[in-house]
DNA sequence: TATCTGACGATAG
DNA sequence: CCTATCGCCAGAT
């Protein structure tokens, strides 16, 4: 018995679900890999993920912007048509 | 095996 | 609303 998917493989499949205008947090993808609480270990994996990753489409839990990519991460959830006020996405 | 790191999260002040 | 501190997890060294 084997051991789970690899959690870098895990986050990469979660990830790759998110789909244009959709929104998540590391924490949510966190539980979604089962491994609940482990959201810093989910933005470890999405800081070398593959570029091909829609890593932006992952904020914080209060909607902001990761660590050092805020200007590029909200000019790509602007272009999905997502509302992005003061460099935080817009929380209902 | 031990220790440190970090694109986090929640709470306290 | 803001910053500061502690707690959490998986990977890297």
């Amino acid at each position: 018995m084997n051991r789970a998917v690899p959690f870098p493989e895990a986050v990469n499949r979660a990830v790759r679900a998110l789909r244009p205008g959709e929104v998540a947090s590391y924490g949510e993808i966190a539980e979604d890999v089962g491994a609940p609480g482990a959201a810093r270990a989910v933005g470890n994996v999405l800081a070398g993920c593959d570029p091909t990753l829609p890593w932006w489409r992952v904020v914080r839990a209060d909607g902001r912007m990761a660590v050092g990519k805020e200007e590029d991460q909200a000019r790509r959830l602007r272009a999905e048509g997502v509302d992005v006020r003061d460099g935080r996405v817009r929380i209902r």
